[in-house]
DNA sequence: GTGGTCTAGACCACA
DNA sequence: GTGGTCTAGACCACG
């Protein structure tokens, strides 16, 4: 893990892209426990709260998972997949909807504050029903 | 604004919530401008950092928008509405997708977690074949 | 015995609860046994530590008590009832300090705060008397 | 500060005596912070979760008070005094009640223990009445 | 020991 | 002035 501390890119954010991508290249195996907050914090040198900024990022995204008093882990991405009749549905057609923006070349972030905007609009609508 | 330190809800989730329903609710209108950062710490006495944690939370969210040497800033919910077609089309489906998820009653966290599953595998599909 | 280790109320407090209720409820008589520690550890999926920590607090507050080497016990409020004479006149005033402050709103928290101060006020005024 | 390992009384409850009395004494004057809890571990050389929960109990008989992100501080006790009606009415019962008690032998502990009661049985019948 | 939240106060980039 | 990042170090909940 190589940080350069005079990116203009955060530091946190260079230690949750690296981690992100040690995963996505099977670095790191599903359950397995990543350093501890302190213990990588201490390896390259840098505030504990700045690494759990960065472990904070990951969790948020689904990549990994803490536990307190345990440490963090890779999720299982089988695990998240789909019990109810209902998740199915749902995961065809958002696995639907994003290959379709995927594909016509909207990025993950747009596609991310659509999908965001969508929810808070679906719950408002919900909401004001009561 | 209200905030119970002894509470068992952290600081910046309770201020998140409050700003969330509030601009739910209209007290606040798309474009207006929340209270800095530091007028917030200092009216509610708490530490300038833990605001922002709050903000930050409603930002990712896509409810609010922070702007370097400006301010924080309503979001236009319009404003996403989408320009391209290929958004309108992403959109659509989204809409779709989160419609149906509600109405079987899959929670918004799961179906945010499903989203970002699929998004990563999307990614990652997507990466490959370069 | 059901726990939420998602919860944002601590698993040590979500079972001293569970307990307290079940014994209000008469589901434990008095004098009767509760699980052992390592017992419930086993049964709910925590640590036995957090367990203890549960039982310490109901053991605070009186709802029950632990005997080395036996386990641990509901207390039989019949037997706190008090036996000297000194103790069925402070009982009596504790009682109606109680009730008046119940009747009056004042929150359980802040009468034991104020009966923690007088007490110690009065231990002190007693020692320096020495 | 002494701790001696080989006593029957629990080596936070040593801790709790020692600090409790010299708060008493006014070695630590009210407002002033103690020594952090890992300082304090270090010193005496006990798990800090010993240390911790020394200061927990004193927490809860309201002698120190614990502020996140600064320490743990000495309470002023005139900061408790009473504001209400209610609340005054309710301190001049309880300080009749521990006068009493206090007068004809019954200890503190004892004290507590028929408080502590008396709260859970008028919160029980509280709650019946709903 | 683990992660989580919070404070104080620093420096930076931007307007 | 604004927000964004980082450090040092505190307590908290849990194992």
């Amino acid at each position: 893990m190589l940080i350069d501390p005079k990116s203009n890119v955060p530091i946190f954010r260079q230690i949750a892209d690296q981690i992100r991508e040690a995963v996505d290249a099977g670095v790191y195996r599903p359950e397995e426990a990543l350093p501890s907050l302190r213990a990588l914090a201490v390896e390259i040198r840098v505030n504990p709260n700045t690494v759990q900024r960065a472990y904070d990022e990951l969790d948020r995204e689904g990549v990994i998972e803490s536990r307190r008093g345990l440490g963090v882990f890779v999720v299982d991405q089988r695990r998240l997949a789909v019990g109810s009749r209902a998740e199915k549905k749902l995961a065809r057609l958002l696995k639907e909807a994003v290959a379709t923006g995927s594909a016509e070349g909207v990025t993950p972030a747009r596609m991310r504050e659509l999908f965001e905007s969508t929810l808070r609009t679906n719950l408002q609508a919900a909401g004001k029903r009561k």
